[in-house]
DNA sequence: GCTCACACGTA
DNA sequence: CGTACGTGTGAGCG
């Protein structure tokens, strides 16, 4: 069995000069710059090489070391050293600053010392480190450091640009020099360096100084037998003797530096929480978005030290083993891993290792298992009292049903614990939520490095169990982190019985009319070439329509049309632009280009879904369930949530997705207006309740009271307005916001405000109040007690804070939405399996389920449906839903 | 091959 | 200068 984590503590150090001035000279400062002319090429790239290593090494402790001045012990020594660098330009010095607040506000310790390079901090702290057994790892671009490789000791160098790190240890020098790392300073020396302006002996190049030194074995034992070696290079390295020794003692790094007492012991060198507040400052500053979100992504919020490891023996089940391993071991709540593949509704297992509460871990493969084995997993997998812990279940689920498995008592989810925990992330990971909730380390470290080689079956066996264990362990201290946050119900009574009705919906898919799809391809194709034609002739050459950059250069500078919105890369082409702009100047070419536009993306909806249809003529998205920071869901593989409808061609799309063989219809519900619904919930505001629940139309009757009109006087435009009010209110609008809706002045846009909230003036408290709130908990809250974080609610930067407002207005409104469709949806399913019906549900769109439906139950299921969509959540206003029949989705809308 | 910006489909 | 998503393309980096 091999080594499994590593037990000490990690320190991870920097060199800051080398690693900026790489960067300075890796990126183009044209693309690298803010919007006031500060140069960031090398901010951004030490920065990005930064992240990339924490989240890579997942360091316990670090510090980042920098140069003073030119002036050190080594110039003394000899004066030339580094002469004929040249002075190191403006634009890269004015960076240095920003870089120390990039590391002030990521809480990581810098340093410098006079007389010294950054190289020997380095060198006398790796040493003191290793002496108290860390580990070490050495991000920079000197290759001086190569000298202090070893078990212990890994040097991280940039091999090109700032994205590719070689990982260099023992083997690694050994591979490229053939040499060892205490042999790498005496060949250094005897090479010379150009770049430090240490001479070379004449004759004498990289690879007679690579002999010479694996030769003789060192330096010493070379000038010692200078005499013995032959012809020219002999006498030259003879007559050149003095410098090499010289060189020799430049490139020597110094192990004891005299540090400043902060920096005398590694372990104060341990990591720190994140400054969050300070991280967007400086990232804001430095126009640094992509980082930022790089940062948060790979590191959470905050960083627990990993510093502990799993220590467990995992017993790969021989033959028969499995139904007595499971007896004796599998009592009381078990972490399962599932190793394999999934996807588009279907999976493949591959090996599956399952961690007991007694702390055994057993790993077990088909490949080797009886028939008895599988029947006794199958079982086991099957029995609601077994309760089992998993890390994002849906996709083995796919690959248990695959086998004909079903599982029966998924009592946690550690992926789905996470997102209740931290909504705002997008991914979970099982290796980051080990080092952060756990404090442990979950990839083996020595696994990367490739010196290792263990049979296939013993390292999967390894890693597998060590998940399972994670996974067991995991759950145990997320359950208290959803606990403190009132979310144990949420996760019990929603998103853990989701997780099966889920991957059951990915199952079964939804059918599709090949040859219509294929059809529509064509046809939207013949289009796009028609107007493609058009558009090359009206212009008088052929361009790449797709191309927004040539498209501005065609518009703007050759029709010399009417400038539009800006846009980072210039004035925007959007279709709202473009419609505005054909209205003004009636250019054929704009309505050509709309055409155009329009098709084309029909066309690639429809060629994304072709070879996506499976041999039963069905297709089979991919529900993700911990993406959305509001609790919807999200669609991908196909994106089965953005099918067009608005217009009629779109229509035509939808019409291609048709009823299954054997059953009678498809049937869609819809709730209608949920997010008022939601709104009139929350906010209590007698006025809309009363809307609800006596008028006919919705935004007809709120029209009607806010225009002081009785009701059959509301005319389409002041209905419109409302609508357009009332949705603007869900997403947090401004006035100037409505006021670009409406087309109107911000001055009317405001009247219209005023009288909306004169007569629903509950609305209006309730909003303020709802960011009030989360300005003080730092959090919004749905009816079922979903959390959303929202920091940026106190940010200094405005654009930050109004962003967080709206956000905190929606989260609620659309969450609670989300809230009551996944209660629906398990009382749907829970409901047909009780009642024994073969319908079954298929898609849901967000306020929208789709269902199958078998011959003869048509009746009973919109009965069922409508029940218990209705009846999913008891709020102050009833829930209407609204119900559709028909051979295609599109048929089947309302 | 990667990442970014843009454009655009849905609720 | 209205929320939440996913996808495809061109373009620039390497």
């Amino acid at each position: 069995m091999p080594e499994l984590g590593a037990t000490r503590p990690r320190l991870l150090l920097l060199d800051g000069h080398s690693l900026a001035y790489r960067a300075f000279f890796a990126l183009p400062v044209e693309n690298f710059s803010t919007t006031t002319g500060q140069a960031t090429n090398a901010v951004y790239g030490f920065t990005s090489m930064l992240i990339n290593t924490l989240r890579d090494e997942q360091p316990t402790h670090i510090a980042v070391a920098f140069d003073v001045s030119r002036q050190t012990f080594r110039t003394e020594m000899f004066p030339d050293y580094k002469a004929t660098r040249s002075a190191s330009p403006e634009e890269f010095k004015g960076q240095i600053p920003l870089i120390l607040e990039v590391l002030e506000a990521l809480g990581i310790p810098s340093l410098q010392l006079e007389g010294y390079e950054a190289d020997d901090i380095i060198a006398t702290l790796a040493t003191r480190a290793e002496n108290a057994d860390y580990d070490v790892f050495i991000l920079t671009g000197d290759r001086d450091a190569f000298q202090l490789v070893d078990d212990r000791v890994t040097v991280l160098y940039p091999r090109k640009g700032v994205s590719d790190l070689a990982r260099m240890d023992p083997a690694a020098i050994e591979e490229r020099f053939g040499l060892t790392p205490k042999q790498y300073a005496d060949y250094a020396a005897l090479r010379g360096d150009p770049s430090d302006n240490l001479p070379s002996v004449p004759g004498v190049g990289e690879k007679t100084a690579a002999k010479w030194v694996r030769e003789y074995g060192s330096l010493e034992q070379l000038t010692a037998r200078a005499d013995e070696l032959p012809g020219k290079v002999g006498q030259s390295l003879r007559d050149h003797l003095d410098q090499v020794v010289l060189n020799r003692q430049l490139t020597e790094l110094v192990r004891e530096a005299p540090l400043p007492a902060a920096f005398d012991d590694p372990a104060d060198l341990v990591r720190t929480p994140i400054d969050r507040q300070r991280v967007h400052e400086v990232f804001d500053a430095l126009q640094f978005r992509v980082l930022r979100d790089r940062l948060f992504d790979s590191l959470g919020q905050t960083v627990a030290p990993a510093s502990g490891s799993f220590d467990l023996e995992v017993a790969a089940l021989s033959p028969g083993e499995v139904a007595t391993w499971l007896s004796s071991h599998a009592v009381g709540r078990c972490g399962v891993e599932v190793e394999g593949e999934w996807g588009r509704g279907t999976g493949v297992l591959r090996s599956i290792a399952v961690a007991a509460p007694d702390g055994a871990v057993a790993w077990m493969t088909p490949v080797t298992w009886t028939s008895e084995d599988e029947t006794a997993v199958a079982a086991w997998l099957a029995d609601p009292a077994a309760p089992l812990a998993m890390h994002d279940a849906k996709g083995p689920l796919l690959a248990m049903a695959a086998r004909g498995w079903s599982i029966a008592g998924l009592a946690a989810d550690t992926a789905l614990m996470a997102y209740l925990v931290l909504p705002g992330q997008r991914s979970f990971d099982l290796g980051d939520l080990t080092a952060r909730f756990l404090g442990r380390q979950l990839e083996d470290s020595t696994s990367d490095s490739g010196q290792l080689s263990f049979d296939t079956e013993e390292a999967s066996a390894g890693q597998v169990g060590l998940r399972a264990r994670a996974v067991l362990d995991l759950a145990e201290v997320l359950e208290s982190e959803v606990a403190v946050r009132g979310g144990t119900r949420l996760l019990n009574d929603v998103e853990l019985p989701l997780v099966s009705v889920l991957a059951r919906m990915e199952e079964l898919g939804i059918a599709v009319d090949l040859g219509l799809l294929t059809e529509l391809d064509d046809s939207f194709g013949d289009s796009a070439r028609g107007a493609e034609t058009e558009a090359y002739s009206m212009v008088g050459r052929t361009f790449n329509l797709g191309s927004p950059k040539q498209l501005q250069e065609i518009l703007f500078v050759e029709r010399g049309l009417p400038k539009t919105k800006k846009i980072k890369t210039g004035y925007t082409t959007d279709a709202e632009a473009l419609q505005s702009l054909y209205e003004r100047t009636e250019d054929p070419l704009l309505g050509v280009l709309l055409r155009w536009r329009d098709v084309t993306k029909l066309r690639q909806t429809v060629a994304g879904l072709i070879p996506l249809t499976d041999a039963n003529s069905r297709i089979h998205t991919t529900y993700a369930q911990t993406v959305a920071a509001t609790g919807r869901l999200s669609s991908v593989d196909p994106n089965l949530q953005n099918i067009p409808i608005r217009t009629e061609e779109g229509r035509r799309i939808r019409g291609a997705f048709v009823v299954g063989d054997g059953f009678e219809c498809l049937l869609t519900a819809d709730y209608s207006q949920i997010e008022m619904r939601i709104m009139a919930h929350l906010s209590d505001d007698p006025g809309l309740i009363a809307a609800f629940n006596e008028g006919e139309d919705l935004h007809s009757t709120v029209a009607s009271r806010v225009f002081e009109v009785p009701a059959d006087d509301v005319d389409a435009e002041m209905r419109r307005r409302i609508k357009a009010m009332s949705y603007g209110l869900v997403y947090g609008l401004s006035t100037y916001g409505l006021s670009q809706q409406l087309g109107v002045s911000t001055g009317d846009a405001q009247t219209l405000m005023d009288h909306y909230f004169e007569r629903f003036g509950g609305v209006r408290d309730y909003l303020s109040e709802v960011v009030a709130d989360a300005r003080v908990t730092g959090y919004t809250e749905t009816i079922m007690g979903r959390r959303r974080y929202l920091p940026d609610l106190t940010s200094d930067v405005r654009q930050r804070r109004d962003m967080a407002e709206r956000m905190a207005l929606n989260a609620p409104i659309q969450g609670s939405a989300a809230d009551v469709i996944k209660v629906a949806m398990i009382n749907v399913v829970q409901r047909l399996e009780r009642e024994q019906r073969s319908s079954r549900l298929l898609l849901q769109v967000h306020d929208e389920l789709v269902l199958e439906v078998a011959t003869g139950e048509r009746d009973s299921v919109t009965t069922l449906v409508r029940e218990e969509m209705a009846g999913a959540a008891e709020l102050k206003v009833p829930l209407e839903v609204s119900v559709g029949f028909g051979h295609t989705w599109d048929e089947a809308a309302h």
